[in-house]
DNA sequence: AAAAAGCGTTGATATTTATCAACGCTTTTT
DNA sequence: AAAAAGCGTTGATAAATATCAACGCTTTTT
């Protein structure tokens, strides 16, 4: 099970990890287990674990007054899910995070990540290059959703994340994209013709 | 001019930076001054420098087939300004970037400061740290620009971006907001009663 | 096997926001 | 000093999107 993950991070990082680090790594991440509908993060609760996902899918997501869900992200293999304002501010979180399929995780706190980053430089990298991926990836959303119409935005959606139209239903597509289910519907049978 | 940056750097880290790591930083970054409305990135370069802003005030925006401006950030001092996608991934900016004020800036290459930070292990703590703030507000902006009502979120945005306010026109706020200015200003009507 | 919950679609209607055009006022340019 | 450009506002209208309700179909739960 950690395999995926040193997998994953000799593929972010310049040159591989050594036993030693390998060793550290396994070490501190720790397997969890939940399954669909639990969460991994309830809104008030301070984020205390930084998740990257083995197997299976997750979401993020605000409720608002009226009780309706805003998908703020979608999680599948190999990503990393947490509330980083909460994770690193202490403070609430005003999202939920629950497993959207049977998943598996592996945990780490996030004082533990510092302290692992301490002992293993390649690690410091690796961080630097999800932040800045994860950087332009918001980047490009807000823009998008500033800029375009809901139709092609939903257009570069299914470009850029053919995966999430495969694990996720239409209406957390919709939510994630922030319109309706009616409206997506219907911009689907649009773009149809 | 270079002291504010020292003055910046030394707010974002734990301990105060050497007097060599000082001497090092002034010789990386370049003053530059731009004039109103001159371009700082043009789209379709690559985004060669990133400029910390000493004085001044700057705006990013991509302009659809329509020809309409949409903000995607504004930028005042202590504010770093660059298109890291397009400087990360070296490909053609689809932003640009220009001066709104007169504005003084320090510049540097993505290279030199990559060097920079590998003489200086406090400013690879700085960008980090930098990483993590520009990850949360990117996370609250869209947040905000999905789940809330154009009111709501213009509110949120007076709370919290008051300079910004006091430094830009409402129709540049209206577009980094996502709606038009008739908008902006017919939802400052109603919040006035 | 029956019941319940989840999902996507459609129709009718309401609400929100954009668009287009015009105006007065201020600031900048000539 | 005159002209032009920039800015915010308002009105009339159009377009986009949300809301509410209902339906058939599938999957999950009982």
């Amino acid at each position: 099970m950690h395999n995926n993950l040193l997998a994953y991070i000799n593929q972010h990082i310049s040159s591989p990890l050594t036993s030693e680090e390998e060793v550290l790594i396994k070490a501190a991440f720790q397997p969890k287990k939940l399954r669909k509908k639990q969460y991994f993060l309830q809104e008030g609760a301070v984020c205390k674990y930084v998740g990257f996902i083995v197997k299976g899918a997750m979401r993020q997501y605000s409720v608002d007054e009226k009780g309706v869900e805003h998908i703020v992200h979608l999680y599948i293999e190999n990503y990393w899910a947490a509330d980083r304002e909460s994770s690193i501010m202490l403070t609430p979180s005003k999202y939920n995070i629950d497993a959207w399929e049977d998943t598996e995780l592996l945990i780490i706190t996030r004082a533990e990540m510092l302290d692992l980053m301490g002992k293993i430089p390649a690690l410091v990298e690796m961080i630097r290059i999800m932040d800045e991926r994860n950087a332009i990836a918001n980047q490009r959303r807000l823009n998008a959703t500033i800029s375009n119409t809901a139709e092609k935005n939903y257009g570069e959606f299914v470009e850029n994340h053919p995966q999430f139209i495969q694990r996720f239903p239409q209406h957390i597509i919709a939510s994630y994209l922030g319109i309706t289910k009616e409206t997506l519907s219907r911009i689907k049978k649009q773009a149809m013709k």
